[in-house]
RNA sequence: GGGUCGGUGCCCGAGUGGCCAAAGGGAACGGGCUGUAAACCCGUCGGCAUUGCCUUCGAAGGUUCGAAUCCUUCCCGGCCCA
């Protein structure tokens, strides 16, 4: 199967320039192909994930990754997709997402010298230099007001009250002026992006062809929404970024868990990079028992593996495992040592622990006092596996291992006290 | 600039002098059921405190024994007129 029906079976593919002649181009030879990403925060998320794997697939398929960041488009802030003007960034600010997030696109991709291998590029090394003569004689001069008008992204924002500024009207012609550059520079003839971006994209085919003469492709696939609708990545405590700071590992994991029956079919064919043959047998067996959620599991490995590598990877489902299969007690030390590295932890002394509701207050797992006798009030707490009330002596639980302590609200937070004398 | 309506807890939204920490809904959190799901049912949902106290109803003052509720000034938003 080539590469534009592999997409196209994942349903990766909402539109693209002439598909057969992007078949048959990429059957040919090695293409260069290229992503942006906006350093609009200081780490990626879950959502660019998909132009990560993106590449990573016309790497794996033979082709050469070009992975973006906007260190000149970040100044200006792309209006696409985009209600209101955005404020923008300082450069400080700016310079310190790219350089966050430039080693995170290294991450995925294979930038050892070779044939296909990875190259990153920032538009701020090709743009910031420009001056504003050349570039409105160079780029402004080709494309005209009328066509960036009829853009979608343009013309949603003229048509409503807050309207938009010159500066993100602009944004268009510095992205269509990155893929001349990458053009001519180093081959790259393909930019992909999410459907938002499908106006910016044919912006830069048309500078090409009007003023390098050359024949550029693009290809967008579907922006990912929950089923509620709303973005997607986003969960109730905020976005899931790829910087282990930000959401550990373990954390990163139990998003993909946690994902719904009705989305897991749809995230593995669009988000795993293993074959599709074998893609669709984790289907089918996660269709056979959904409650097992061996989709869920499935996918959730591969891409904790890939982000945070294979070592976080399998902490995070040992640590999983002591949380929400068991008896705590049972556990092993070594499993306890996981999640002592994937949940929130403190180390205390047994003579703290005499107040069962300041110990849950300090582990962050009560947002007042009030609030920790409600929740023990209502049996909302457990220490090692076991139920505890507004009077249980914490000290009277045999430490695991001798060392531990495993408190627990309701199912989904932990909080691991190391105990000392 | 003139007029008018409004600003209440995470959000929406009742409340026009004491019975108001403030109805109701949503979100959130906990319990039950379950599959670390959905739906559903139950409970909690300002803070501190073992019957009580403290801080909240745009801001600051004032009236009153007592104000989210009345008065004054100011700030912010909607609508109408210029």
């Amino acid at each position: 199967m080539d590469l534009i029906n592999d997409l196209d079976a994942r349903g990766l593919i909402h539109d693209s320039t002439d598909r057969e002649f992007l078949r048959s181009r990429l059957k040919e030879k090695s293409v260069g192909v290229y992503v942006g990403f906006d350093p609009t925060a200081d780490s990626l998320h879950v959502g660019h994930l998909m132009g990560q794997l993106g590449l990573r697939r016309f790497q794996l398929a033979g082709h050469r990754p070009f992975p973006l960041a906007g260190g000149a488009t970040g100044m200006i802030g792309d209006p696409s997709g985009k209600s209101e003007e955005r404020n923008l960034l300082t450069r400080e600010e700016l310079q310190h997402n790219v350089d966050r997030i430039k080693s995170q696109l290294e991450r995925i991709l294979d930038f050892e010298p070779g044939p296909f291998q990875a190259t990153l590029v920032d538009n701020a090394d090709w743009t910031a230099g420009t001056s504003m003569l050349d570039f409105l004689r160079d780029v402004g001069k080709h494309l005209t007001v009328n066509q960036m008008m009829a853009k979608e992204s343009v013309k949603n924002r003229l048509s409503s009250e807050v309207g938009i500024s010159y500066t993100e009207f602009s944004y268009m012609l510095l992205q269509a002026n990155d893929f001349r550059h990458l053009y001519v520079a180093h081959g790259v003839e393909l930019q992909m992006g999410g459907s938002d971006q499908w106006g910016n994209i044919t912006a830069g085919i048309d500078l090409i062809r009007k003023s390098a003469g050359g024949a550029a492709h693009g290809l967008t696939w579907p922006l990912l929404l929950k089923s509620d609708g709303t973005k997607f990545g986003k969960t109730a405590d905020g976005a899931v970024w790829l910087d282990p700071d930000k959401t550990s590992p373990y954390q990163f994991r139990q998003f993909w868990i946690q994902a719904g029956d009705d989305a897991i079919v749809d995230y593995l064919l669009r988000f795993s990079t293993r074959p599709l043959d074998e893609v669709q047998a984790v289907i089918a067996d996660h269709l056979i028992a959904p409650h097992e959620r061996r989709g869920q599991r499935a996918l959730a490995r591969e891409l904790t593996s890939l982000v945070h590598g294979e070592a976080a990877a399998a902490a995070a489902d040992e640590a999983a495992d002591v949380l929400f299969g068991g008896d705590p007690t049972q556990a092993s030390l070594a499993a306890l040592e996981a999640v002592a590295r994937e949940v929130p932890s403190s180390r205390m002394t047994r003579v703290q622990l005499a107040d069962v509701v300041e110990v849950l207050v300090g582990a962050d797992l009560a947002q007042s006092k009030s609030d920790a006798r409600r929740t023990l009030e209502g049996a909302g707490y457990r220490c090692n596996g076991s139920q505890i009330d507004a009077n249980a002596q914490l000290s009277d639980h045999a430490l695991l291992h001798g060392r531990y302590l495993l408190l627990q609200r309701g199912k989904k937070s932990h909080h691991l006290v190391e105990v000392f004398s």
